[in-house]
DNA sequence: AATAAAAGTAACCTGAAGTTAACTTTTATA
DNA sequence: TATAAAAGTTAACTTCAGGTTACTTTTATT
């Protein structure tokens, strides 16, 4: 039975992310696949081709489905702008593979150069720079007074950036996390409505 | 010549931070304290027990450093606030152990339950208590009107805690990252000054 | 200074993981 | 359908890290 490429990545995706690149074993991988570690060497290399090819499979998964949110609607209203964020949280929250990738960008970011390079655009660049933008069509509607778009992009993203690296820690506090982060979106749209 | 506790701890420390659990090994330990592995065993049943000897130690660092912070004294101004954060940040950037411990926290804690415990009591809850314990402080002084000075403490310190992980993986940015840290602690002010 | 405990060394053992080779089965195409 | 390429299997190999043992050196204490 012929294994697909797609399915061999995400066995890697799966089982990198929960032992880290030094923990995962090629065996675990190939077991996963119900093939031998062997049969894993007629399609890479070995390891350490395996592992890049899987950094290549989660840089298209981001971009397909993160980055592509550069073309997001901007909102019309608060109550709007409050809906997109939550959906956006409960997407990253929950789906399987952003979840492992994350997993990974934490506790591989600094042994590899793509992975660190990887979170600081995850974490951090594309969801300011998606803010941004927000804030700016926000602005440019009125719904929104603000001179420094990039910072109030910062400062509303990184607590929610903080709550869900902690929800990955621990999941069963997620309701109180997601609270937390209501708290904090409700607090942040009445301070900046007008 | 007698090696230290302190001494093996440090490299403990040192290399597993550096590698991480799995890609550390008994040699690079014991070669970094110029001793064989075997002479390890003559101080730790093996590498779990160094590991966990380790994480006591860190513990204990933490607790000293950064836990004692605790009887900190409540800022007179917002000028007097500004200077005790920076100086804190400043410490937390630069102080090797407490960088080495968080590049420890980040890299293994999904594979340690007490890592994963002192993460989320490193980069959450400490910082959060002791910044809730300051705005209470301070509105009671007069400098700071909230009514809910949790919220205000996360949303305070989650920008910084965000730039500091981006520091450790980009120390050469730091200027840069100081300054996005300053203009979030300059807004921050502003706005509730009063 | 004698001597026992602590610290260190070198050599070896063992098991495990990545890798390779030889061979078989499946898949696809002329 | 013949046949070659792709995918899979078993078993061996290589390397290397954790751990053990027997022995030596250092340190400390009476």
């Amino acid at each position: 039975m012929k294994t697909n490429k797609d399915e061999i990545l995400n066995a890697a995706l799966s089982v990198f992310s929960e032992k880290g690149y030094e923990g995962a074993l090629l065996r675990d991988i190939s077991a996963a696949l119900k093939i031998t570690k062997s049969a894993l060497y007629k399609h890479y290399e070995g390891k350490e081709a395996l592992w890049n090819s899987m950094i290549d499979y989660v840089e298209q998964y981001y971009s397909e489905h993160i980055g592509c949110v550069c073309d997001i609607p901007i909102p019309n209203s608060w109550n709007e702008f409050q809906m997109l964020s939550l959906k956006q949280i409960d997407f990253t929250l929950h789906d399987e593979t952003v979840r492992r990738v994350r997993r990974l960008l934490m506790t591989e970011q600094f042994r590899s150069e793509r992975m660190s390079d990887l979170a600081t655009k995850h974490f951090i660049t594309d969801i300011e720079a998606l803010y941004t933008k927000i804030f700016v069509g926000m602005t440019e509607k009125g719904i929104l007074k603000c001179s420094e778009p990039e910072l109030l992009a910062f400062e509303y993203t990184a607590p929610i950036t903080v709550m869900i690296h902690l929800c990955d820690r621990e999941p069963d506090k997620e309701t109180q996390i997601m609270n937390k982060i209501k708290a904090h979106i409700k607090r942040f749209s009445q301070e900046h409505k007008n």
